[in-house]
DNA sequence: CCGCATCCGTTTCGATACTG
DNA sequence: CAGTATCGAAACGGATGCGG
């Protein structure tokens, strides 16, 4: 059953971590900032945590109306987890707290990396140059829409109207190309992504790998 | 002895939480924003937390040079803890949670409020107009300075070099000031504040209760 | 498969007591 | 003052199982 443990301390702080301090709060909320999840998603994005861990979390959070459960209409017969206002104004404070967290090295051996970090990382980008584009790119079999306008890019999910160029690849694989440490003809190569359409469009997208947020291995 | 479990997420998100996500370090971190504080400071400050707690989260926000251990010299003879440059860099995140946190209800019954928390609140408040003041300002034993100007509120520990006027009061008292839901003539009736000098420009001071950060129970 | 409940070993937390 | 020692209670993490 979910904690109820509190620090008895007043301040704002303190409230808001009794609220999401819990372990993997956080990360919870971190993987609806794109929008709604079900359950398995989320189990696969955060495979550190057990599934009653996950399930007491959600709740948790659901009781203190940060996210909400919406269950899907018949043809999808399922149960989608959401942000609420009041999540959705925990993103600035979750950018903050990741900027703060690359000063430090990753941690050893297994280390995982969610679609949502990833793309959190690309949209915290600057573009090189002003160019529009759009890409549809897909990761874990979830496809993004992600819009490079006004020296800006905007990541959403779900399917793009129309692309320069289609992408396939892995989040590790795509923050590698984030992080400069990896290139796209390279990773072309060792079958680790698949490209369609303007090649050179993406290249050119990879080479802009600064003021990010998320990832960085 | 410090915990050493890590969420194996190359996130930065979760980077930062495997360093200042177990229970009590954020609140530590708060603690010591105004400056350095010994262990008996910071207990007193977070009364839920037990020493060897404490001592733990010490340990390894040390570990992670997010604060430092420092002997002061002959007289003083004591050891004071105090933020890096990596820890002073936490105040946005702290201050962005902080002010997340306050749409939800104060805990229950036995609430404590420390005067870091409760000073934090001050400073992130704007004073009602641009009269330059500097206030002496003793809470639990400690002595702070507020100066009002140029429109802002600073806030420094230790004695001012010269004061416009001295309250001597509680954190919980002088949140109820800062908040609206008390006035500095009921609380110099009851006995839980005493004031010297410009009693004048304290009550303006206290008209200002907005965008705050910290306290408001 | 999805969402969740149950059981169980391990880690962390919290309170009290105690020491240099 | 600045911590350590000890111990029961809670939270976490993993495995398994069950109804839809």
């Amino acid at each position: 059953m979910p904690t109820s443990r509190t620090y008895g301390d007043a301040c704002g702080i303190a409230r808001a971590l009794d609220v999401v301090g819990e372990r993997w709060a956080l990360l919870v909320v971190r993987e609806l900032l794109f929008g709604p999840q079900r359950f398995s998603d989320l189990h696969r994005a955060l495979p550190g945590a057990s599934s009653n861990m996950l399930t007491d979390r959600l709740r948790e959070l659901e009781n203190h109306e940060v996210i909400r459960r919406r269950r899907l209409p018949a043809p999808a017969a399922s149960t989608v987890y959401e942000l609420t206002g009041s999540g959705r104004e925990l993103e600035p404070v979750l950018l903050a707290l990741g900027g703060w967290g690359l000063r430090f090295p990753p941690p050893p051996a297994p280390v995982h990396l969610s679609a949502t970090s990833v793309l959190l990382f690309l949209r915290g980008s600057r573009p090189p140059d002003r160019l529009p584009a759009t890409y549809r790119v897909e990761l874990d079999d979830h496809v993004w829409t992600v819009r490079v306008r006004d020296g800006r890019i905007d990541v959403e999910p779900g399917e793009p109207a129309r692309a320069d160029a289609c992408l396939r690849t892995d989040p590790t694989t795509l923050n590698a190309l984030l992080d400069g440490s990896g290139s796209l003809p390279a990773a072309l190569a060792a079958g680790n992504a698949t490209v369609s359409g303007d090649e050179a469009g993406l290249r050119r997208l990879f080479t802009a790998a600064d003021s990010g947020t998320a990832a960085h291995p």
